[in-house]
DNA sequence: AGAGTATAGTTGTCTGGTCAACTATCTGTC
DNA sequence: GACAGATAGTTGACCAGACAACTATACTCT
């Protein structure tokens, strides 16, 4: 009597409209969101939203600074599609790069305070953004559904690091 | 598609932890999701993502053709990036260009038989793909939920036409 | 009918990203 | 303690898209 679970559903067979409403909704809506607000940070302040990232995941960093790999893992982004945007910042004098102690190979990215100024400034406009257009649609409850969908989606993609850094 | 009125309350406030887990799953959920699917595709048969949209949703469309703008704006690319894809399509022969009868300025992308052809092998992968990665951590229940959600934050999302092709 | 405006598609140019290759350094094993 | 991988970051070559400009066509209004 076949109400179909998850387990019996047929895996040859075209996707039903249930399916494609969750599917293709999480592609529109994930492309309208970062458009809206990509044009709004890069708008308002000249500052892309991947940019915009990068700051603030060194400002919520033990002494605002990250190693450029754990940095590219952060903002989703190759190392070297971030060795070229850590190009960008510094030449912008965002941030600055330094040499790691501990480990030769390596470097730092570090905010620099232009970079946390600037990064102060755009926050206030990234914020409404992501409230406007996404957070404010769910209740607290419905957040933490949402949440724990993505990490059953993706183990750790809900449980990052660089939390509470805005 | 800018917010306007970010101005009216800035809101800087940084966002809590439960929003965060929401907010920066689904980027990374994405993320991850569109890479997978897009590398299972290109590695089996040499199509990447973009390209299989196009061909799923000609397949869909009536008489096997749309417009270009009307296909642009389905598979979320802007006009020029879609003739360009198109371009890939036509020299590799899963689709041809068909001029308009009813507005010269107009032309339609045809799926050929080939392409036909081809998405019948890749839709496998594809639909194999989506269903172990994202559809099955989802009760049926869940997946109206999810498409529910989206349609809030992006009106038309979950909606959108082209349904029931794949 | 003609003028003015809007739209469809393509093209030039640029940006931002990937991958593969390279250098320098680290680490574990014999 | 030297050698054989791994790993960090950068660079070269390339690619996919975006935007703006352009051509051609369609629509609207008087």
């Amino acid at each position: 009597m076949a109400v179909t679970s998850i387990t019996s559903r047929p895996d040859s067979r075209q996707l039903d409209e249930r399916e494609l409403r969750a599917w293709r909704g999480m592609l529109r809506a994930h492309a309208a969101l970062t458009k809206a607000l990509d044009a709004d940070l890069d708008g308002a302040h000249g500052l892309p939203l991947s940019s915009y990232e990068v700051l603030m995941y060194l400002n919520g960093a033990e002494g605002r600074r990250m190693r450029m790999r754990d940095l590219a893992a952060s903002v989703i982004l190759s190392r070297s599609g971030l060795t070229r945007l850590a190009d960008r910042l510094e030449r912008e004098g965002l941030i600055r790069r330094e040499s790691c102690p501990s480990d030769a190979r390596g470097a730092y990215a570090v905010l620099t305070p232009a970079g946390a100024e600037k990064l102060a400034v755009a926050r206030a406009t990234h914020l409404a953004g992501v409230r406007s257009l996404f957070l404010q649609h769910f209740s607290e409850d419905e957040l933490d559904t949402l949440a724990e969908a993505w990490e059953r989606v993706v183990p750790g993609a809900a449980s990052a690091p660089g939390l509470a850094c805005g």
